[in-house]
DNA sequence: CCGTATCCTTGCTGATACTG
DNA sequence: CAGTATCAGCAAGGATACGG
C-alpha cells in the first residue's frame, strides 16, 4: 500500500509487518464519517451534497468533500455531476459499497446483543475504582 | 455514550440524533489500536504488557496503556495483576471481546473478496484525472 | 448549490525521564 | 517490569468566509 498516488486515507502509522490482517479494511470502511455517510446513502438513496450535509448535521463542507472524494476514489460511492445552473451533484452507493451491507448487519446485530454488556462493564469498572497500581 | 466517567474513546463530534445506528460499535471496536491489540491477544493468547508493545512495534507505552485501560473498562480485555517482584501484568481477551470473532471473520472475508476492487477503483480514479469542477 | 481557501484547535504521536 | 509524567511536533478536523 501507500503507492505513488495521493492516498491520504491514513498512513497506517507505519506498522511493521501485518499485526492485524483487517487493518486495511478498517482504515477503508471505518474512517471518520464513512459509516454515517454510507448509512444515509443506503437509507435515503441517491442524494445531493447539501442533503447529506444537513442530515449529518455536524459536518463541515470541507470535511464532507474530503470524505466523499476519498470514498469515490475507493469505489464506495458514485458521484454524478449535472452541469446545470445552479449546479447539481448527486451521490449514491456503488455496488461495491453495497457489498458492505452484510457486514453492517453483523455489526448491528452485535450491537443489539452485546452493547448492554459493554455498558454494564463500564459501570462495573467505574464502581470498582482504581485498577491496581 | 460519553457518560460521566473518563472514557475518551471519541466525543463522536456531537452527532444530533442517530444518523448511523452502528456508530457506537464503530467507536468501541474500531478506535485506534484496538483491532491490532485484539488480534494479537487472539493470536498469541494471554500475554504481558511488553509483549504487546513489542509485537505492535510502533506504539508507545503511554498510548498502549490508554488503549488497554479503555478496552478493559469496556469489558473487551481482562487485566490480571500479579503482585510479584518484578511485577507482572497479563492481558487477555474477555468473552465479550471474543464475541467479536465472527464480526472479524466477516471483515476478513470482505477484505479477501473486495479489496482488489478497491485497488482497481483507485487506479481507475487516478487515471481519470480531476473529478469535474 | 457546490465546493475551496484560510485559520485555529484538538489529539495522536514521539522522545525522554522517572516511580513502585 | 509496568507503567506515569511531561513536553514538543504534526496532521486531521472544525469554524468561518469566500468563489464558480
Amino acid at each position: 500500500m501507500a503507492s505513488t498516488a495521493p492516498s491520504p486515507a491514513r498512513p497506517a502509522a507505519k506498522v511493521p509487518a501485518e499485526p492485524c490482517p483487517i487493518s486495511p479494511v478498517v482504515d477503508l470502511v471505518f474512517s471518520r464519517w464513512t459509516t454515517p455517510i454510507l448509512w444515509l446513502l443506503h437509507e435515503h438513496g441517491r442524494q445531493r451534497f447539501v442533503e447529506l450535509q444537513r442530515r449529518i448535521g455536524t459536518i463541515t463542507p470541507k470535511v464532507l468533500t474530503q470524505r466523499l472524494r476519498q470514498m469515490e476514489r475507493d469505489g464506495l460511492v458514485v458521484r454524478t455531476y449535472h452541469p446545470e445552473v445552479p449546479p447539481r451533484v448527486e451521490y449514491e452507493i456503488s455496488p461495491l459499497g453495497l457489498s458492505l451491507a452484510p457486514l453492517f448487519r453483523t455489526l448491528a446485530e452485535w450491537s443489539q446483543t452485546h452493547l448492554p454488556e459493554v455498558a454494564a462493564a463500564r459501570t462495573d469498572y467505574d464502581d470498582r475504582g482504581q485498577p491496581m497500581p
